[in-house]
DNA sequence: CGGGCACTTGAATCATCTCAAGGTTTGTGG
DNA sequence: CCACAAACCTTGAGATGATTCAAGTGCCCG
């Protein structure tokens, strides 16, 4: 079996010095030298089907995950054993950090189309981070950058009508997006509308009517996964409180 | 002035290895030795009045601050300038990590009533952290419970009705209660229905109503903020969906 | 070409919110 | 220690945003 041989796959060797994602990953703000020695500690790169999952809820810790192309969804379950998404990971982006510092995930991660990841094996990390204070002081950046995410997600659920949850989640794609040089006004989302909607703390019906409403007050153009951003400043400021639900009741 | 001479206030300074909270709290998992690096990291500690302000969204991140009694409550705010309590705050446990890793504090954190925190001045701490594995690891223990802690907001927020989010507003407190040796079963709210219901993403009236009908179930007794837990059992296992909602309607 | 899945749309229902009034506790100054 | 004001909390009635249930359309894949 070739799969015993890495030598095999040598495409799947990872290099971040020459991966275009350097600057938005773990190796932004690494000097040259350091990220050799990241380098050589990254084992691998996995590719994952459309709806494999890289680890679920409980499974050991082994590694941390950077997303090297594709999107992974990553999510929750209540004590019902209902799912609830956490986050959707563009490349560049980690998965499972939540876990770091303890033994095992506290949520599940799974591909939405073919991915590909990059594994960061637990072990090395953490003694390369002691090693390098600059990447010990990455990885904590970027925890607080996962932190800020969540309360952000909070703030949006805790506060926020459906057709503003909606534009924030249109919004937050497209910067993100932009941030890897591609569109910020056009793409194609690869979740569901389920996926969507059980992010958003909403029903897979209200992102229908609500992806339809914002059409019709010509923010965006929404054809199945298709989206264009028609009118940006619009969707940013989107009728506060409660008048951009009442809106559309009248038309 | 004796504010100047802190000979003048011995009591301030702070010695982890004599704290009761040391096991819930940063020197978690570190040996003597390395705890007594830390103590003499830790500055002094500060007491805050009722309302009182720690730090605020923006302000430059100078230090960690771990409670050492009384509550916090850290809220975010909406672009509208409206506020989102992200989470109340326990002796032993660390407010303001989502800060870690960058220049400056993404919530603000409140006194809920008197309170005393320690500072852990941030420069110190990331030398420290470098010089001690297990501080470090620990610190990536408390970022993983931090991101943790969110996601189940997260879940809360979008899948559950206001009598289970109240149910396990009152159990979570009731279980860090209960690790710091107090009572589970009954205690004190040191936060007002008003922040209750914005940590809930509720109303007040809901969260006033939700306390009366977890009442008439004997479930819990309630007398201002005075809270007793008499059915446990009964209140983990509230009735999933929303039957918990329309079983009250009848009576 | 047909079966299944993802999505849209409609109508009725419901949980929660809003508005409003009354009651209770807390803190303060006389 | 009492009186008063200001918060804080409770309760009720009506309004409403989102859900549920249900039917129908479009699309991809075998």
């Amino acid at each position: 079996m070739p799969t015993d041989r890495p030598i095999s796959f040598p495409k799947l060797k990872v290099a971040c010095h020459l991966c275009s994602l350097s600057q938005l990953c773990v190796p932004a703000g690494l000097d040259r030298v350091d990220v050799e020695r990241l380098d050589r500690m990254i084992e691998r790169r996995r590719i994952l089907r459309r709806g494999e999952q890289l680890f679920r809820v409980g499974d050991r810790l082994h590694a941390l995950y950077a997303v090297h192309s594709g999107v992974l969804k990553t999510s929750v379950l209540t004590d019902e054993g209902d799912e609830q998404v956490t986050g959707f990971h563009l490349p560049g982006e980690l998965v499972g950090l939540g876990a770091l510092g303890s033994e095992r995930h506290g949520c599940t991660a799974e591909a939405l189309d073919t991915a590909s990841v990059c594994e960061l094996p637990l072990e090395g990390l953490e003694k390369l981070a002691i090693d390098l204070p600059s990447l010990n002081h990455q990885l904590h950046r970027l925890m607080g950058q996962e932190i800020t995410r969540e309360e952000k997600l909070v703030l949006l659920l805790g506060k926020k009508s459906a057709p503003e949850r909606l534009a924030a989640f249109l919004l937050g794609l497209s910067e993100r997006l932009a941030c890897r040089g591609l569109s910020s006004h056009e793409f194609n989302l690869s979740m569901s509308r389920k996926d969507i909607a059980n992010f958003l703390g909403l029903t897979l019906e209200t992102v229908s009517r609500t992806f339809t409403h914002l059409q019709a007050q010509a923010l965006i153009n929404v054809t199945g996964k298709h989206v264009q951003i028609t009118d940006l400043k619009g969707l940013q400021r989107l009728p506060h409180s409660r008048a951009g639900a009442t809106a559309y009741r009248g038309s």
